[in-house]
DNA sequence: TACACCTTTTACAAAACTTTTACAAGACCA
DNA sequence: TGGTCTTGTAAAAGTTTTGTAAAAGGTGTA
């Protein structure tokens, strides 16, 4: 099995195991069933995917999505990201995580590494 | 069973379990009858039909149906849908998806995937 | 002209979406 | 550990968009 196979060029799509995202038609599938994205929750996924691995910050977040310029305080980014969270289920914890104080950041999906078994008595001594 | 029948070439016709639709002579069928749809109606759904699978925007439907330049505040649009969808009877639903503050999707006819049945036992050990 | 049919508008209801509010919970630091 | 700042959350409030029924406006035709 080769490294994840994650494409996410600077192209027409984000994918990797359970997420696609195809940001010519704006479509977000988990699991290849549509996610029900809402404009801004789609918006909103697609900023942090196209970060993905880097932290965005809270202020570019709601400058580039919602275009607030700094030193408004509003909780609906909060919001948002809750909302999306949900959407994503079970698998949102590893997805989105909270940089405290500084904002949010998208992670790829990685699938845990396979717990190598055991291998087979191989008179090793012992 | 092949694949689904779906007949969407960029030719005369349009053609699923239910719908038949004949660009050259504008009629449509459904389940075999006339659908009776007025000449709007007909233009409307084909153009959906031949972006079957794609949303097409408000401003497109308006601009390619009325010839209406953008921004102009009109619901007939609509009220349109709304007719056809009534035609479309019991399959409106799955044939004319809105997608909110964008304009609308047709979706071709899919049989809902058959109940895989268990397969008969077969000797896999354990 | 009168009728039949089609299209558009109007006015409001309903639905979908977004933002705010209020407070709980969590994180960080002295 | 207590205080303070930040984030999470549920619910309410607000806004925008779409659905719908009915009326009004057009168009063609006998």
């Amino acid at each position: 099995m080769g490294p994840q196979q994650i494409t996410a060029t600077h192209e027409q799509r984000y994918h990797d195991q359970h997420l696609d995202l195809d940001f010519e038609h704006k479509t977000a599938l988990l699991d290849t069933k549509p996610l029900g994205l809402t404009r801004k929750e789609y918006d909103l996924l697609a900023l942090l995917i196209q970060n993905a691995g880097e932290v965005v910050t809270r202020d570019t977040l709601l400058l580039r999505v919602w275009g607030y310029s700094n030193q408004i305080r509003t909780r609906t980014l909060d919001v948002h990201i809750r909302r999306l969270r949900k959407k994503l289920g079970e698998h949102s914890g590893t997805y989105i995580e909270t940089i405290f104080s500084v904002g949010y950041r998208f992670q790829p999906f990685r699938a845990p590494r396979l717990v190598q078994r055991a291998p087979q008595a191989m008179a090793l001594g012992a």
